[in-house]
DNA sequence: ACAAAAGTGTTGAGTATACACCCATGA
DNA sequence: TCATGGGTGTATACTCAACACTTTTGT
């Protein structure tokens, strides 16, 4: 059967459930992790997942995206990007659903527990995830390599982290989500020469007695995005 | 409106129309091009848009999009990356209807004119595309961002070109994609560097006089993936 | 012989990496 | 005073960017 055919149109196709789910990533400046949530729903109810829901004609994706967020976790504004469209058609054991999915990035301490515990929801270490319902555990290492991207482009790091955090700190949070070790001067001399931070005089004396001075990162620091570094980069 | 609630399931949920929509790049020996076709139906018939069409509750939307490729252009696996989805409320004046784009990289020789034809197509350079319908215009300027992106990672330039090719065309090629010029002598070096290519011993004198040495590209080229020299490689 | 495109090396600057010790503090 | 984590500098290797002339050959 043709699918590009001028007699296909609007009122002869077939309509299809969307779904919208999210990978909610933290940081407890120790470890990336992910927050996951037991479905209350059969089939599978009481499973792990991702948190999700259908798709209402009213609401474009984002905005479900934003509501399924803020539902879960009482925050707005929070960083959010699209990840991919998950469409095998037996995806879903009960009919054909497509599922968009979003990853986000909050501050751990923002987050509102009891709406969180409402949901029946657990932070897990990235490197520890448990066995997801239909393609979730696909969605979740998609995320983690597209957030792994990213965050070597971007300076989306900050969106983890509280407003005000230690370089070792930051150092932490990028090894965690490269889950590999950095040389500390190295790292150090990297970050201040892009001229993001902005040095407190305060110290964070929780991990330390000597305490590691606190930064905050500049809002409006002009990125030096101009550079043709890479390895395809004729 | 809660959107989780689990009493919103299944049967309770909306349907929604899904199309699928499809950015064709393709490379003359001279210019980045896309293939744009003129719109089948109603309303907006005429105009000029991506190719695309309803999803099919049988059909995965990979295999959805490489129906619609395969239909307008007769060519079988070729480059094919999902791009985003699309999904404000009201992108589609006649009802809702969600789009996952895609975007394809063809080699312009290979494709079946014939089918092109029928479809009432035509190749338009990249800095030189008309009104679409739609949001198919800001379709193409993601497609074109993402394929920058990925050109830079990946050699996924190679899908563009014909088997055998020369270095001042795979240059052309590059110059076209990020549409700036490039140092030949700088390029050679960096892209022979890469032990991707393999020179044959033949010449194509289309170009020259002289004619420039035809290569082709290794298959099986392992690529050094592990350099962390990036922006906010930290 | 000449026009037109193909092909070729070197140098300087900037960036990444490797590496080890002293500092400040609370217990 | 000592254990713990915080903070600092230098030398080497590498990669990028800038730059101009010679070669080949068909007409």
């Amino acid at each position: 059967m043709k699918l590009i055919d001028p007699a296909l149109t609007y009122n002869s196709s077939q309509k299809i459930l969307v779904a919208v789910d999210c990978t909610i990533f933290g940081f407890d400046s120790k470890n990336l992790k992910l927050l996951l949530f037991r479905r209350k729903v059969e089939p599978l109810k009481g499973r792990w997942s991702l948190i999700g829901a259908f798709l209402q004609n009213d609401l474009s994706i984002i905005d479900g995206a934003k509501s399924i967020l803020f539902e879960s976790t009482g925050l707005k504004d929070i960083y959010l990007e699209q990840l991919k469209t998950y469409g095998a058609v037996d995806r879903d054991p009960v009919e054909r659903v497509i599922s968009v999915g979003y990853y986000s990035l909050i501050r751990i301490d923002d987050i509102d527990i009891l709406s969180v515990e409402d949901y029946d929801a657990k932070w897990f270490n990235i490197d520890d995830i448990p066995e997801l319902i239909l393609d979730h555990g696909t969605m979740v290492s998609d995320a983690i390599a597209a957030l792994r991207i990213r965050a070597r482009h971007e300076p989306i790091g900050f969106n983890l982290l509280p407003d005000y955090f230690t370089l070792p700190q930051l150092q932490a949070l990028y090894e965690s989500i490269f889950q590999s070790k950095r040389d500390s001067r190295n790292f150090r001399k990297k970050v201040l020469s892009l001229n993001m931070l902005e040095k407190t005089d305060k110290k964070d004396k929780s991990q330390s007695k000597k305490g590691a001075f606190l930064y905050k990162f500049k809002k409006n620091a002009k990125l030096v995005k101009d550079r043709r570094d890479f390895l395809f980069d004729f």
